[in-house]
RNA sequence: GCCGGCAUAGCUCAGCUGGUAGAGCGCGUGAUUUGUAAUCACGAUGUCGGGGGUUCGAGUCCCUCUGCCGGCACCA
């Protein structure tokens, strides 16, 4: 027989017969570590402890302490112990397939009836049932016309669609956990019983498309989180506890931010405490663009249809914008909306995006050569209609206002717009509390536009920049737009999760399509580019990320109420009114509550308000002219004069840029 | 848009198999002058999301519309 040679972690090597497998390896070294193994990595590759080893490689092998391939393999054999129950209790139940997806797995089945909360408890019952039972796990390798006979006898059809989609070179591997079968990829565990019985929980039923196509069979997909212990499980349990309670939705409500009412859906009323936050930010923005060396503008939001035709949106978005018709031939005596007259009507749509206007403007006067980059800025308020499924408080809204930007520019000023970006994004980030971001870098596609050299040009000039600024990024190959590549920037919050904020497009389509042009050194005529650049995204979404991410105790400079001044005594009102007036004078946003009730009553409430400094005011204070100041979350308080304690506020107040 | 769930007082929620609506907080009034996360007493809460149907009778059952929630699809 054939011998292999296997290296080791620590670098040795020992030879094996061919076809040798993790296990026999395992077993060779000690029985012990035969006991522990769970699987291996096999030059890099997952390894099922059973799949045979045909030639030379480096080997390692998995125990339960290995973090990642122990969660992989629970995960996965969960998501087959999940789909043998469902199958156990409801024989009819067609089994599709169930990934290892975040923090457990996911197994879409197709079923008539509509999955309950109660029967999850059944399946989890079920599934321990299975996990004690140790049922052994076997694997084959099987021709393909075998296994689509097999699965079409068993009337598996999804079954048979998968093997359809497998490459032909990919060996067909067949799955059993105890009597019931699967087909999987692997690599699986070797018995049931090795799945902490203990450490999972099935979370919800959902809805999910076959292969994730609108036009496929719509399936019913439960998902379960699993974890190597039960402590892990409780910890995953209570973050997802405590994710909830930042909600911005629940904390919008509770901080009397803003709110939304079905007569609008996805359009934010703003309270005037959401209200602060919002032009407390757009201020802020309004300097960090002005220092940017951007030019605001405005532009209409009721647009003829014509301009959308010319720049292409009206065939490609026209189901997602919002349509105004306007009967130009009323009079005021028959201004019935139903009965239009149709030769006289004026479609026009609120505008979903701002760059056909930018261009608009960029088009007025002959531009030069030497008028650019001309950077125009605007806080344009769109409007989609985005499907009512995809609505979410005020992270996905139909009625936005985007920091938007178009840079008109020559294709030699792109990299130094692009690294100019990066740089000024960053500032804006770390300023909002945001130190570290993440680039995606998404390149040409398949079907595109432009010559070759065009995108080498420009894809090089972006990585360029990106490689100026000293940062990294991680490339999205053939994810760009059809005209040319872009970046994307994400941000990481306060508990982990990763938001697309920032983004920075290049695109020579839009001036080609709308004629915007500029006179060059040469005398003649130019197309410019057009560098499409947002920094916040929305600040719909962004404030909601705020929110979330600071679990609605904002930044002080952010914070809507960021002192209320307190009595204790009523006869403490005067003096409380003073240092409200001192506050306010300045620019600290302080109120005052003199209010008949008890000073906890007054700290617990302003606290749960999540107000970041209260000042107690009682006799002594009154007396001494000081303030008892105590901060959001502290139970110490500290004694400060009056003076002391505008001077430490307003230096809070002020937003990071004028610092 | 699709699948499933939900919609009761300003908020959070109770209301069993149909028999003419309830709690806590908040709100109002009064008392209390209070020292860092809920002072006490009294009082009013409402077309049970809209429309239609079944029934002697519907918050409760059925249909439908709207919105919200969880996913999927979408996100210029």
């Amino acid at each position: 027989m054939a011998q292999i040679s296997l290296t080791f972690p620590d670098g040795n090597s020992r030879s094996f017969d061919a076809g040798v497998t993790p296990a026999e390896v395992a077993a060779s070294i000690s029985s012990s570590l035969a006991k522990k193994a769970i699987s291996a990595q096999v030059d890099g590759r997952h390894w099922d402890l059973a799949w045979p080893i045909e030639q030379d490689a480096a080997i390692a092998i998995n125990t339960m302490a290995d973090d990642a391939p122990a969660l992989e393999l629970i995960r996965h054999d969960l998501a087959h112990i999940m789909a043998r129950a469902v199958q156990e209790i409801w024989p009819e139940v067609k089994v599709t397939i169930g990934p290892v997806r975040d923090h457990g797995w996911f197994y879409d089945f197709d079923r008539a009836e509509p999955f309950t909360p109660e029967d999850l408890g059944r399946i989890e019952a079920k599934m321990r049932d299975i996990i004690n039972a140790r049922d052994p796990v076997k694997t084959e390798i099987w021709e393909r016309d075998r296994a689509v006979a097999y699965y079409e006898e068993r009337g598996e059809p999804f079954k048979v669609e998968l093997i359809d989609r497998i490459p032909g070179d990919e060996p067909l591997r067949m799955y059993w956990h105890g009597p019931w079968q699967d087909l999987c990829r692997g690599p699986h565990l070797q018995h049931t019983g090795q799945v902490p019985a203990d450490a999972f929980k099935l979370m919800n039923v959902a809805g999910a498309y076959w292969l994730g196509d609108s036009s496929r069979p719509m399936l019913q997909r439960i998902y379960g989180v699993a974890f190597r212990n039960r402590n892990d499980l409780k910890a995953h349990l209570t973050m997802l506890e405590e994710a909830a309670a930042r909600d911005h939705r629940k904390l919008g409500r509770e901080m009397d931010l803003f709110h939304m009412q079905e007569e609008a859906p996805g359009q934010v009323f703003w309270h005037p405490n959401g209200w602060t936050i919002y032009t407390t930010l757009q201020d802020y923005m309004r300097r960090k663009q002005r220092a940017g060396g951007y030019r605001e503008i405005n532009t209409p939001q009721v647009v003829d249809r014509k301009l959308w035709e010319a720049s292409g949106h009206w065939e490609k978005y026209q189901h997602h914008m919002f349509i105004v018709e306007v009967d130009e031939s009323r009079d005021g005596e028959n201004d019935d909306a139903a009965v239009r007259d149709k030769a006289q009507t004026r479609i026009n749509a609120l505008k979903p995006m701002n760059c056909p206007c930018h261009v608009q403007v960029y088009k007025q006067g002959l531009k030069s050569y030497r008028d650019l980059p001309l950077r125009l800025a605007e806080f344009g308020s769109c409007a989609r209609y985005e499907p009512s499924g995809a609505l979410h408080g005020i992270m996905r809204v139909r009625g936005f206002t985007q920091d938007d930007a178009h840079i008109f520019c020559t294709e030699e000023q792109i990299e130094s717009e692009c690294a100019r970006f990066i740089e000024y994004l960053a500032n804006v980030y770390a300023e909002l509390g945001f130190p570290t971001f993440e680039i995606k870098f998404a390149t040409r596609p398949e079907k595109r536009v432009g010559t070759e050299e065009s995108w080498d040009y420009v894809e090089n000039a972006l990585e360029q920049a990106i490689r100026k600024t000293g940062r990294t990024y991680t490339l999205e190959a053939g994810d760009g737009a059809f005209y040319g590549p872009k970046l994307d920037f994400y941000l990481t919050d306060a508990i982990g999760r990763v938001w697309q904020c920032g983004t920075f497009q290049v695109d020579p389509n839009l001036p080609e399509r709308l004629d915007a042009e500029y006179v060059g050194a040469d005398g003649d005529r130019h197309r410019p580019f057009m560098l499409h650049r947002a920094c916040l995204g929305s600040f719909e979404r962004f404030i909601g990320i705020l929110i979330e991410d600071s679990a609605g105790r904002l930044p002080f400079w952010l914070a809507p109420r960021q002192v209320v001044v307190a009595s204790i005594v009523s006869d403490a009102n005067d003096y409380v009114a003073e240092v409200v007036a001192a506050l306010n004078a300045k620019g600290v946003r302080a109120e005052a509550d003199t209010r008949n009730e008890k000073i906890n009553y007054k700290v617990r409430e302003h606290s749960l308000g999540k107000v970041p400094a209260i000042l107690a005011i009682g006799a002594r204070e009154v007396e001494e002219r000081t303030v008892s100041l105590r901060r959001l979350g502290e139970k110490q308080s500290r004694l400060l004069s009056l003076d002391e304690v505008v001077a430490e506020l307003a230096a809070e107040a002020c937003p990071p840029d004028m610092r």
